[in-house]
DNA sequence: GGCCTTTCAGACAGTCACTTTCTCCAGCGA
DNA sequence: TCGCTGGAGAAAGTGACTGTCTGAAAGGCC
């Protein structure tokens, strides 16, 4: 039983958040004010600023991962494969209804799914700097999950950890840029193929991997 | 010969980036307005902006690599052995004279390194922001040289080019978190070691390789 | 070397993201 | 039911950044 003023958070969060990408998609991000995005989501602009920290943070903030425990974290991710583990992520998070309408289709009350955000992530450049940060701090997080394996040295689960984070950037870029029609996790899966050799153990029957 | 203008633009930067550095290892990044810089260097604030676009800007671009024409980047870069030739980039722009003081020692007017400006990509939030995208960027240009050997897809080589560049940025936070006692060439030759198995040959007379 | 064009530094005003502080109400525990 | 407290709202301030304009110096042309 969750307190009422934290959901009175929540609510207001999801709220702000559709408001504003609204407001974005009608008028394009930096046409809009931090004002004019309170206004329309009923709020003080100061709550915006309370919860989420920066404009771009209105668009880069995801609810449930973010608020995600460490504990949580760590019953998803198994360090031993993190990249099935993303797979999996991601394709439960894509499941609920396709994406669709990638560039095409500008409508103002458009899609509502998890993917609407997405779309800001590359278009914008501020917003793209602030999804670089979020990915630094994921990796951060990611680092001594891996580094706990005792496969690696700290200094080597840092750099895995990051090449991970931005990997799946990169990948998910690359579903954007190919407009959003297959599947995020297709992306992921043959993009980050090359990251599967750092687990791979040395065996001499692997067999051809690399062409697309 | 290069003209006159573009002589007086490259001597503005490093005055501006000295001058700017010494005010925030004085009074630190967030304490100091571009204001007082443009005064410290002799400028207007218009020519800090035109020249570095940003207050981090200052901090985090580099005169030499920034400038470096795609040509210069391709002859530098093997994409057959791109950590080879990190290496080799990191281990000529630190040969000059070592680190040494790491954290220690924050006298004002400290060693003129090019190392001297590192320390705020890791102690300055927006500035290792400003980093992240600088990195970004640099994926974007090395993910064609790698794509263009036709080893991988363009979406693999989209991720393991930022694979790489986050990658030394993990290398390089580590050795700063230690400290900068040893060079930093050993902490990207150790901690990416793991990527290197992406091109390594499916070889059944590989050694032991992970531990520290 | 003198003229014309272009480029760019400087000045200035304006916008808005973000911070800080204060007040006050309502949720929460006793 | 009664304090206590966390948090929402209001408001003023700061400074990073963006335009626009003007004058002067650089660079090309004869």
């Amino acid at each position: 039983m969750t307190g009422l003023r934290e959901r009175w958070r929540l609510k207001t969060m999801r709220t702000i958040q559709e408001r504003a990408l609204d407001l974005f998609d009608e008028r394009g991000f930096g046409a809009v004010t931090i004002e004019e995005i309170a206004a329309a989501a009923e709020v003080s602009p100061s709550s915006v600023y309370r919860i989420f920290g920066t404009k771009q943070g209105i668009v880069v903030t995801d609810v449930e991962f973010d608020s995600m425990s460490p504990e949580a974290l760590e019953s998803i991710l198994d360090p031993a494969d993190p990249i099935g583990s993303l797979l999996r992520a991601v394709r439960s998070y894509e499941s609920p209804d396709a994406p669709s309408s990638g560039t095409a289709g500008d409508g103002p009350q458009a899609n509502r799914s998890p993917w609407r955000r997405v779309r800001y992530f590359f278009a914008e450049p501020s917003v793209r700097m602030a999804v670089c940060a979020t990915l630094d701090r994921a990796g951060e997080r990611i680092a001594p999950l891996i580094a706990a394996t005792g496969q690696m040295s700290a200094a080597q689960a840092r750099v895995v950890a990051k090449a991970l984070a931005f990997g799946y950037f990169a990948a998910l870029e690359q579903w954007y840029l190919d407009g959003g029609e297959r599947p995020i996790a297709d992306y992921v899966e043959e993009g980050m193929r090359p990251l599967r050799r750092i687990w791979a153990t040395p065996q001499p029957s692997s067999g051809a991997d690399h062409p697309a």
